[in-house]
DNA sequence: CAGCGCTACCACACCCC
DNA sequence: GGTGTGGTAGCG
């Protein structure tokens, strides 16, 4: 038996091995006919247990990831700026490669043609990373190198608050793409067995520290002096108008009423800012190319399928490429087959996070409708887990049969949706699908401007429906009428029927009230891109 | 044939003083 | 003038 099973096993390794091959001569071919003239780059060396050596190109984003999900996991999307004739900027294009094989011709590539970019992917779980940056025109007198030593010290100092999580400058690897225009930095942090669950939430951490920061700078400003000029716009003025009456309000010139929570959250700033000096705090401030006062903190990185520039590489046209930092202070582990450079690259890559079964995965929800019903406040710091009969996850359910039957429906002439997340709660069989790219509310007859649908999977009564995340189809709590679900999709096609009987006893008001958590938990994702508005 | 996901800003309608 | 909405230029 054992023998059997080598011999399968060995087998496939060969059938995949000849695929391999294929794929290497056809990938040499494209890159011929592509390079014309140019030198030939050196082939990807696949093993048999190797990663996938696919390298395909595409001019959409949507086009890329399909194709990406549909082929392999370890499969990612980059985008890249080419040279299109007669246009000033490059024309974007996505292109998917395992990490080993993107690797192994991007450092082909001449200096000048690295022009590529991670595409962290909406959802997936991701580094903590930082864009820094200001125009050294307007700000002479600035520091670049301490200000960013001072700043991830203010970062790491939250990340112990908030998560318990130490870290220091030793684990951010510190990469530079400055020129004499614009001190440029790039600071990702590498934090073993730790990872955000994507980078809205790592944004949300990141939109809450910079806020506490601009209240104690607005704060301090006013006590140096208030012979300086009132009028001076407030840098804690983009705070958003939907959580006013959570957060401390926009008027910086007046206590905010306290509850008992916020003298907390004050308490944990307190102490967070007692290992700063003013001169530390004032000196994030800086004046961007408009000669207004920011902080020196891009907030601007943290939207779904954000591009992220590559190491190496370098804006369209331009030429200042990313690279190490003199003072960078990060050093990978060491590794007895890659090159230095080849470990920097992949530790820079923002949503190369290794895959552990003691993986932490922080979240941070914004502050919204729901906050009350996080303890601390607005804060949640917790390891990955759920309750036992609550399965979720972002690629396939355990019912992809179901999984393409729902998404067979998305699809019209112009467009096609598809599941971004599933929850599947097994008491109730009942699958929750969150649904992108397709809007279509049986409630409105028509198809919503920004509020996503979702579609709810009964399998017990072998039939679905929808409901939706607009507030005023939430209100009524609308419910479209059921519709079957074809037999050869269900369950039950697979097994003898019949044993329905048994989960007879299950309470419908479970099900229904498991439905609703996950509508508030996704309505709390949703609000948090929300509430930037 | 060919980017994407925002936000700040504007114009406009409607309402209320 | 205050407030909500819908469209869009332009930024990252």
């Amino acid at each position: 038996m054992d023998k059997l099973i080598q011999w399968i096993t060995l087998s496939s390794l060969l059938n995949n091995w000849a695929l391999k091959i294929y794929h290497i001569s056809k990938i040499l071919d494209e890159n011929a006919k592509k390079l014309k003239s140019d030198k030939i780059p050196k082939e990807f060396r696949p093993r048999i247990d190797g990663p996938s050596v696919g390298w395909k190109t595409f001019f959409r984003q949507q086009e890329a990831f399909s194709y990406a999900r549909r082929k392999s996991s370890d499969l990612h999307v980059f985008s890249y700026e080419s040279e299109s004739l007669g246009s000033e900027t490059g024309q974007r294009m996505f292109l998917v490669a395992s990490y080993p094989v993107f690797w192994h011709y991007y450092r082909q590539l001449d200096e000048q043609k690295k022009t590529h970019y991670e595409l962290i992917p909406e959802g997936s779980v991701c580094k903590l990373y930082f864009d820094l940056e200001f125009p050294i025109e307007n700000n002479s007198n600035c520091d670049g190198r301490a200000m960013t030593d001072i700043f991830t010290k203010y970062v790491t100092s939250w990340m112990d608050e908030i998560f318990k999580v130490k870290c220091s400058k030793e684990h951010v690897l510190n990469l530079d793409a400055s020129t004499e225009k614009k001190f440029s930095r790039h600071l990702i942090f590498q934090l073993k067995r730790t990872a955000f669950q994507d980078n809205i939430h790592a944004g949300n951490f990141v939109q809450f520290i910079l806020q506490k920061l601009k209240e104690e700078i607005n704060k301090l400003k006013q006590n140096l002096s208030d012979v300086l000029d009132f009028d001076e716009p407030s840098i804690i003025s983009q705070s958003d108008k939907s959580s006013d009456e959570q957060t401390v309000p926009c008027d910086n010139q007046l206590d905010p009423p306290r509850h008992s929570q916020e003298q907390d959250k004050n308490d944990d700033k307190a102490e967070i800012m007692d290992g700063f000096t003013e001169e530390e705090l004032l000196s994030m401030v800086v004046r961007n190319k408009h000669n207004e006062e920011t902080l020196f903190c891009d907030q601007g990185v943290y939207t779904k399928n954000r591009n992220f520039r590559l190491f190496q590489s370098r804006k369209f046209g331009k030429n200042n490429p990313l690279v190490i930092s003199e003072d960078n202070l990060y050093i990978p582990p060491k590794d007895d087959v890659m090159s230095y450079e080849h470990l920097i690259f992949n530790d820079s890559l923002i949503a190369n996070i290794e895959y552990s079964p003691a993986l932490r995965i922080l979240q941070f929800d914004s502050e919204c409708q729901f906050s009350n019903k996080f303890s601390n406040g607005n804060v949640r710091a917790k390891t990955s887990g759920k309750a036992e009969d609550v399965v979720e996850g972002f690629t396939k359910s355990p019912y992809p049969e179901i999984d393409d039957f729902i998404s067979s429906t998305l699809k019209t002439v112009s467009k096609a949706g598809r599941i971004r997340h599933w929850t599947y709660f097994s008491q109730g069989e009942l699958i929750v699908y969150d649904i992108v790219g397709y809007r279509y509310c049986h409630n409105i007859e028509r198809e919503h401007k920004s509020n996503n649908i979702m579609l709810l999977a009964d399998l017990k009564r072998g039939v679905y429906y929808q409901k939706c995340h607009d507030p005023d189809c939430k209100s009524i709590s609308y419910k479209s009428p059921d519709k079957d679900i074809p037999k050869e999709a269900l369950p039950s096609f697979y097994f003898d029927d019949s044993f329905d009987e048994f989960d007879e006893g299950v309470d419908d008001m479970d099900i229904l009230n498991a439905a609703l958590e996950v509508e508030k938990t996704i309505d709390d994702k949703i609000n948090e891109n929300k509430d930037q508005t």
